[in-house]
DNA sequence: TTCATTTCTTAACTTAAGTGAACGAGTTGT
DNA sequence: ACAACTCGTTCACTTAAGTTAAGAAATGAA
C-alpha cells in the first residue's frame, strides 16, 4: 500500500527514507466500505482523499435530486473546495465500491509543507496538473454534445461504464437517467444500420 | 501597474523588497492591442498570463469553427495545459480589448520557486485556489441548464454580458448564437408577462 | 462615404433532451 | 416468501436547442 503511494510520489519528486518515515508517520491509510458517506452538505472539513484502490464520488442534493459531478478512482486525488475555501460543503462525497484511501487534513499538510519543501514542490506540481486537466476536461464538456461525451467517456474511462450505475452516469455527462437510456438505445441503433 | 501586482500578492504571502525587487528585475509586464493572438492552436509556449487590465479569451477551432471556453479579466491568471503537459496548445488566446499583461515563462518561474520558498507557496495556493473555484464552476456548469447558466453568469460576471460579443458567450455557455439570442428573447418575453 | 464583412436577430423546421408515468428485473429487509 | 425499493428502460408528450437561411444592424477598411 504505501509502496503504491510512494511510486506514485516518485513521478513528481524523489523522497529520502527520512520524508517517507515522516509521511508514514502520519497514519493516513484508511479502509472504508461501499456506501460509506464521507461528507455530507453543510458539514465543515479539513479533509483531503487520495484514492489508492476503490471509488468514490461526489453528488448535489438539489430539488431533492442527486446530481453526480464526479468520480474519483485510483491514483485520483480530491481535495473538496470546502477545504480551500473554509465554507461549509455543498456536497455529498461517498464510496461506491469498498476504498482504500489516504486521508489527510489541511493542517497536518500545512506542517508537513513547511518541515518539508519537496513536499509543497509535491503539492504545486499536482495543483497544476490536475488544473490544466480539469480545465482540458471542461473545455471537452463545454464544446459537445451530450452524445459525444458519452462517447468521449467510453474512450477516456471505460472502467467508470462499468463500475457506475446509469443514473450517476447520467447526470455526470450533464444529462436525465431516461435522456442516458435513449441516448444508449439510439447509438446501438446506429451501430445496426 | 506593480502596486496591483505585489496588492494582489500580499493577500496571499508578504513579500521583502528583496523579493519584490527580484521579481520587478525579471520584467514581465507588457502591453498588447486589441485583437493580438498571444498563442496559436499547434503553437508551443512556456509563457503563463495574469491581466492586469483587459481581457484575453481561450477559443477552440472545431470544424473551422469558434469555440470559446474562457474569458480571463482584472486579476486572473492562465497558465494554458501545454505548458504544463509540454505539448502543442489545443487551443488559441487572444485579447479581445487592449490589455496589459503579466507574461511569465515556466524556466523562470522554476528559477524563482527555487530561490524563493515564498514563490512557490504563493504559487501553490494560487493553484489549489483556482482549481477549487473551477471545480465548483464546472459542477454549476453540469448541473444546470443554458438559461440559468446565462442568468448564473449575469449574477457572477455581469461584465463579461457587456464586454464580450453574443457569439463568443453562447460558445462559453455552451450553445449556439442563435439559441442564446432565442434564450435571450425568451426571458424578456418572461419578465413582461 | 461606400462597400464588404461581421454580428445579431428572427423564422421555419428538425432533432434531441426534459417530464411524467408505467413496467419488469433485480435487490434488500423482514 | 413477500413486500418495498431501486434501477434501468420504454413511451407519449412537451420544451428547448441545433440547423439552415435570410435579413437588419453594426463595424471596419478602402
Amino acid at each position: 500500500m504505501q509502496d503504491i503511494l510512494f511510486g506514485f510520489i516518485s513521478k513528481y519528486v524523489s523522497l529520502t527514507d527520512d520524508e517517507k518515515n515522516a509521511i508514514l508517520s502520519l497514519d493516513i491509510f484508511r479502509s472504508v466500505k461501499k456506501g460509506t458517506i464521507l461528507l455530507k452538505e453543510g458539514q465543515k472539513t479539513k479533509d483531503s482523499y487520495f484514492v489508492l484502490k476503490g471509488c468514490i464520488r461526489t453528488y448535489y442534493d438539489l430539488d431533492s435530486e442527486e446530481k453526480t459531478t464526479g468520480f474519483f478512482t485510483e491514483m485520483e486525488a480530491l481535495t473538496p473546495p470546502c477545504v480551500i475555501n473554509k465554507t461549509p460543503s455543498e456536497y455529498y462525497i461517498s464510496c461506491i465500491e469498498d476504498t482504500i484511501l489516504i486521508i489527510s487534513n489541511s493542517d497536518m499538510e500545512a506542517e508537513v509543507n513547511s518541515k518539508f519543501p519537496k513536499f509543497e514542490t509535491l503539492c504545486r506540481i499536482l495543483s497544476e496538473q490536475l488544473l490544466a486537466k480539469q480545465r482540458i476536461d471542461f473545455d471537452e464538456f463545454k464544446t459537445s454534445s451530450p452524445e459525444q461525451r458519452y462517447l468521449n467517456l467510453i474512450q477516456k474511462r471505460p472502467d467508470l461504464i462499468q463500475r457506475v450505475p446509469q443514473h450517476q452516469l447520467a447526470s455526470f455527462l450533464g444529462i436525465k437517467p431516461q435522456s442516458l437510456s435513449r441516448l444508449r438505445a439510439r447509438l446501438v441503433e446506429k451501430n445496426k444500420g
